[in-house]
DNA sequence: TTGGAAAGTCAACAAGGCTGACATAAAACA
DNA sequence: TGTTTTATGTCAGCCTTGTTGACTTTCCAA
C-alpha cells in the first residue's frame, strides 16, 4: 500500500520525484494554492459578517442534512464550545435550524433553513468557479493525480471522514 | 491557455471531471488533507510555542536568506504588524537575525541564525516526511498532476511568488 | 435509580489576523 | 536644500476562532 500506483513503472530514476526539492515546491504550492483556494469564499463571507468556521459549518451541514452536533464535531475537528459559538449564531440569524432528535432526544439535528441553503449555495458557488478553472486548466489526468496526492496526504482519521463523506454523497 | 494540457484527449465526454460533484470531492479533499498537512509541525511548533505565522517565516527566511520585510509580507499577504509581531520574538528568541541593509540602510535584511536554521530543519523535515509518503504513494504521474492543479488554483499576484520561489530556489 | 453520554453555557485566555496613529531614519525628488 | 516618500517599528485596541475548565440540563440505559 505505501508503494501503490505507479510508483514502480519507471524503476530507480523514477525516484527523483521525491527529492527535498520536489517535496518543498509540493509544500509552497500547497501553500499558496490553499491561500486561493478560500479567498473567494472569504471575500464573500465578509460582507455577511461570518468567519472561515460559519463556511465549514454550513459546507458540513449542507453535505449531511440533519447531523447531529458531535458529529460535526468529529468532522471539524474543533471543541463543542468553538463550534457552539458559530452555531449559536447561525442558528440565531435562522440560517442554521437545531431539531431535537426523536430517536435521541439529548441529540440536536442540525438543518440549513432557505436562507442558510442560499448562503451555502452562495459559498460553494464561487469556490467551485475557482475548481473548475483549476481543474479544465490542468485536465483530467493532472486532476485525478491531484485527487490521489491529497487523499494520502490526509491523516488517516480525516480520511475516513472525507470517504464517508465521498462515497455517501450525493 | 485556459484549455491546456491533456484536456482534449477524450473529447466532450471526459468533461465528466468537471461535475459539480467531482469538484465539491476535490473542495473536501483540498480541506481533509490540508490539516494534514499542517498537521505535523503543529505539533512542533506547540512544544516550542510557536505557532504556523513563525513557521510561515522562518520557512521563506530560510528559502531567501536576507530578504527585507517588505518582501516577507508580500510573499505572507499579511499585515506589517502581524508579521512584525512574529519577528519580534523570532530575533529576540535568536532564531533570526536582522541585518541593517548596506545599500538602503532603511531596509532590513533578515536570516536564519543557527538555532533558527535547526527548527526550519525539525519543522521541514516533519513537513517533508508526510509529503515524500503521499508523493511515494501516490506516484510520479500523480504528482504532476497535483502540482498543476495546485498551481491553477493559485491567485495571480501569488502565483508569481511561486514561481518566483519555485525558479530561483536552491 | 443512578451513572454517564450528549449537549449547552459561562468565563477566561491565547494566537494571530486586522485598523489606526505615530515615530524614525533614509532615500528620492523638486 | 528642503520636502516628500519609503521602509520599518511600535503602541493600542478590536475581532475571530481556537483552547481549557467548570457547571448544568437532559435523558438513555444498565
Amino acid at each position: 500500500m505505501a508503494e501503490g500506483g505507479s510508483g514502480g513503472a519507471g524503476g530507480g530514476e523514477s525516484l527523483l520525484f521525491l527529492t527535498d526539492e520536489q517535496l518543498r515546491k509540493g509544500i509552497e504550492a500547497m501553500f499558496f494554492a490553499y491561500r486561493g483556494f478560500t479567498a473567494d469564499p472569504d471575500r464573500i463571507l465578509e460582507a455577511h459578517t461570518y468567519g472561515r468556521a460559519h463556511h465549514r459549518a454550513v459546507h458540513f451541514i449542507h453535505r449531511r442534512p440533519g447531523t447531529t452536533v458531535n458529529n460535526l464535531l468529529a468532522i471539524l475537528s474543533v471543541t463543542k464550545q468553538s463550534l457552539n459559538r458559530v452555531l449559536r449564531s447561525l442558528i440565531g440569524d435562522g440560517l442554521v435550524e437545531s431539531r431535537v432528535g426523536r430517536a435521541d432526544k439529548r441529540e440536536r439535528h442540525l438543518f440549513l433553513t432557505p436562507k442558510g441553503a442560499a448562503l451555502e449555495r452562495e459559498l460553494s458557488e464561487a469556490q467551485r468557479g475557482r475548481m473548475r478553472a483549476a481543474y479544465r486548466a490542468a485536465g483530467p489526468v493532472a486532476v485525478a493525480g491531484f485527487r490521489q496526492v491529497l487523499e494520502a496526504m490526509m491523516d488517516p482519521d480525516l480520511r475516513r471522514q472525507y470517504q464517508t463523506l465521498k462515497d455517501g454523497g450525493a
